[in-house]
DNA sequence: GTGATACATTTAGTCTGCTAAATATATTTT
DNA sequence: AAAATATATTTAGCAGACTAAATGTATCAC
């Protein structure tokens, strides 16, 4: 209970999400993604043409992060950009033929993940863990 | 119980470390250093002099990154690099007055950050905690 | 309808990370 | 002693992430 263990905590976490971040880009290389490219992919096969902006909100990152993902994965085929009609202001992203196939071998790749950080968790473990970690998220805003 | 929940913990932490990581170097710009750096320092704390190998090996990331965190904080004038006498080689890391002076300040975000996360979480649900984080960290080796 | 303001995106430059390849120094083998 | 190998660091180039400033387009007020 002393600043030991608050300290702990604090660096675990950080410990934890960057060995997990460095797994996790080493797995996505095999299907040619990079980390975080999954998660604006995913953002896509659940509404595809949302604009940038949205992109940005979901994501939670700035708009010149948003930018240059977008170009990298346009330029390796896997999504397109549209002007939008109505406001020129507006870009819009497409899924690509390609783009869609991956979400299979993504979704997998999260289990994984998931599955290795969990490993001999049990259910009942797991739910409260969930509990925590909401209970971290809200405090953090 | 099901993959929804399984995959939410993944993410949640995903979501919690990179907020933290981006309030934290928010907070870290006042003292002119970006998230990162402050370990590093706090490595050089406890034991200054040390080479960048031993750099490495203790912040868990790979020779060119500590190349260009330790440029960077040179030239901030946090630290400075010594060639090793024995071994021309290596480059040994040390502290300057303007490095050393940080620690006070680092160790009181430390603090502030962890109060922020654990905020409404008793003494015994923070050991409960420590103990969970440490079997997911057992589990990513 | 012109001018001010708001909004979406891009550009330029910074940082932490990474990999692959180059460089420099040590050590070991033959 | 010369050649091969190992080790420490750097360079170059890529990714996500940021800020500050520029660009282009809309809208709103007068």
């Amino acid at each position: 209970m002393n600043n030991q263990i608050d300290c702990d905590i604090r660096q675990s976490l950080d410990k934890i999400s960057s060995r997990m971040r460095r797994d996790y880009n080493e797995s996505l290389r095999e299907i040619n993604l990079y980390v975080g490219q999954d998660n604006l992919l995913c953002r896509l096969w659940e509404s595809d043409g949302i604009t940038q902006m949205q992109l940005c909100e979901h994501l939670k990152c700035e708009p010149p992060t948003v930018t240059n993902m977008v170009k990298s994965l346009e330029q390796n085929g896997f999504i397109s950009r549209k002007r939008d009609q109505q406001d020129a202001r507006v870009m819009r992203i497409y899924l690509t033929e390609k783009g869609r196939d991956l979400q299979a071998s993504v979704k997998l790749k999260w289990k994984q993940q998931q599955d290795k950080l969990l490993h001999s968790f049990s259910p009942e473990e797991r739910l409260a863990l969930r509990d925590v970690m909401d209970r971290m998220e809200r405090n953090l805003y």
